[in-house]
Formats: C-alpha cells, sequence, structure tokens
DNA sequence: ATGTCGGCATTGTGCCGA
C-alpha cells in the first residue's frame, strides 16, 4: 500500500497538477492538505474518473483536508475531537480497506506564526487535542497512519538554514516538544526511519527563490505506529515535483507499507 | 530576501494567510 501525503495548496488552482500526478505517480491512498474550498467546490468527478474514492473535508478559502483512495475507505471521521468551538478543517480519519486495513489520518497542522500570540496558542492546543487522539488511535493495536503537513521542522537537521526558523512557530521549542510527544507515544517518523540524514526537505517558499537555492524544510511527515512500523518498505520524498509547471510549494511524501 | 502565491471581497486592487 503506496501512502502519500502532499499539501496541494488550492485544490481549483492546483488541478491540472493534481490529476498528472495521480496518473503518472498513483499513488494507492493521498492525504490532501490545503484544498482551500468547501465539499461541494471539490472536482470529485475528475478525480473519480481516475479510480480514485473521495472523502473530503473542506471550509471555504482556507484550511481543508482530503482523502483519495483506490482502496475502499470505512468509517470515516471528520474533524479532530476535543473542542467542538474549533470550526477550522483540519483533519480527516478513515480505515483503508487493503490486504490488511490501516487506519489513515490526514491533517493540516495549525502554522501558528505570529509567535506568541493566539495563533501559536492555537496551535499548541491543537496538538494537544492531536496528541490524545493519536494516544486513542494507538489503542486498536492496528496499523496508524498521521499523515499530513504538520508546520514543525522537528529538527535542526531538517532545515537548510536552521537559523532563519529559530523565532519562527515551525521551529520553536514548544513546537518541536510538542512533536516529540507523539513519538514518545509509540509514532516513528518514517521519513527518518529509513533516511538519518540531512537535506531533505518537502517545502519551499514561493518567495526569495527558496527552490533554486534549495532553501527548503522538511514539515509534512508520516507518523506510523508500532503496527505500521513492521509493514514499512520505504519511504521517499517526491522532489521532482516542486521543478513541474505551477507547482504547489509542498511536495508529496510517500511510504509504503507491506498492507 | 516583505522580490510569491491562492482565495476572498470586489469590478480594481487590497487584504489575509501561508
Amino acid at each position: 500500500m503506496q501512502i502519500a501525503t502532499f499539501n496541494i495548496n488550492g485544490i481549483r488552482a492546483r488541478l491540472t497538477t493534481l490529476l498528472a500526478w495521480l496518473e503518472d505517480s498513483r499513488p494507492d491512498v493521498a492525504l490532501l492538505q490545503e484544498i482551500k474550498c468547501v465539499d461541494d467546490a471539490f472536482p470529485r468527478a475528475e478525480v473519480e474518473e481516475r479510480g480514485y474514492a473521495v472523502e473530503t473535508h473542506g471550509q471555504k478559502g482556507f484550511n481543508g483536508v482530503a482523502i483519495l483512495s483506490r482502496l475502499p475507505l470505512e468509517d470515516v471521521r471528520r474533524a479532530l475531537p476535543g473542542d467542538d468551538a474549533d470550526s477550522q478543517a483540519r483533519w480527516i480519519e478513515a480505515t483503508v480497506i487493503g490486504r490488511r486495513p490501516v487506519r489513515v489520518a490526514g491533517l493540516y497542522l495549525p502554522n501558528g506564526n505570529p509567535a506568541p500570540g493566539p495563533k501559536y496558542d492555537y496551535k499548541l492546543a491543537w496538538m494537544a487535542r492531536m496528541h490524545a487522539q493519536a494516544a486513542d488511535l494507538l489503542a486498536s493495536e492496528e496499523p496508524v497512519v498521521l499523515a499530513g503537513d504538520y508546520n514543525v521542522i522537528p529538527q535542526d537537521a531538517d532545515a537548510a538554514r536552521p537559523e532563519a526558523w529559530t523565532d519562527d512557530a515551525l521551529a520553536l521549542p514548544d513546537s518541536r516538544a510538542a512533536f516529540r510527544r507523539l513519538l514518545y507515544l509509540g509514532y516513528s517518523d518514517a521519513f527518518r526511519l529509513r533516511e538519518p540524514r540531512s537535506g531533505h526537505y518537502s517545502f519551499w517558499d514561493y518567495q526569495g527563490a527558496a527552490w533554486e537555492k534549495n532553501d527548503g524544510i522538511r514539515i509534512d511527515h508520516l507518523l506510523v505506529s508500532p503496527q505500521a512500523a513492521d509493514l514499512l518498505t520505504d519511504a521517499r520524498i517526491e522532489k521532482d515535483l516542486r521543478a513541474g509547471e505551477k507547482p504547489s510549494d509542498h511536495v508529496p511524501v510517500w511510504i509504503e507499507l507491506d498492507a
């Protein structure tokens, strides 16, 4: 089972890119972030025509997540539990029926800038809610994959210029500590399991010719439960897409599970 | 490196969020 997470940065602005990617790269499961549209505006027919089931959790203008799958999806959950007043569409969850069932969550973690401030408080509160949900999912002892745009640079090794991010919500100590708490639960950063070296990024800002200078950061992650880590056969970043036509500022990050 | 995008409210272009 090949699972990819991809912050698409606007599904309508990126539809041609997305459809070409689905046809060329053919993920079994794609977790999309920043679809930036309501559910009814999602180009469902175009995606379904290419063999994918579509589940969305959208919002007007901002945020929004979706799961596309060539395998059946069951038990879809929309929204992260823990705050009924939170109307931001940043979490979707479903069970993928492969040779083995895999519970997947697609997440778009709050950016949190400027920090300190209310947006940073929201980020940390959201990460605490995610921690609780991640713990609940572990209790099933089934393979679980938490994939998405975490807006967290886990370590200095995950940035080309770590000194540029020291005061940024993506790299502040509290952000990194909250990310590590997910690891302490028993999850593993799948990419790091397979690639210990620095210099691998998933995001390059549109500004400042970041791509041309390879001034990137690694903020798109797939966290795998122990039962999913046992099935992990590959993890990689599809960097080439950033050089393509009308790219997102993020690229897909992939894992393969023997499931 | 505040020199880029996408989407919204709007009919021109400024604002927000990233």
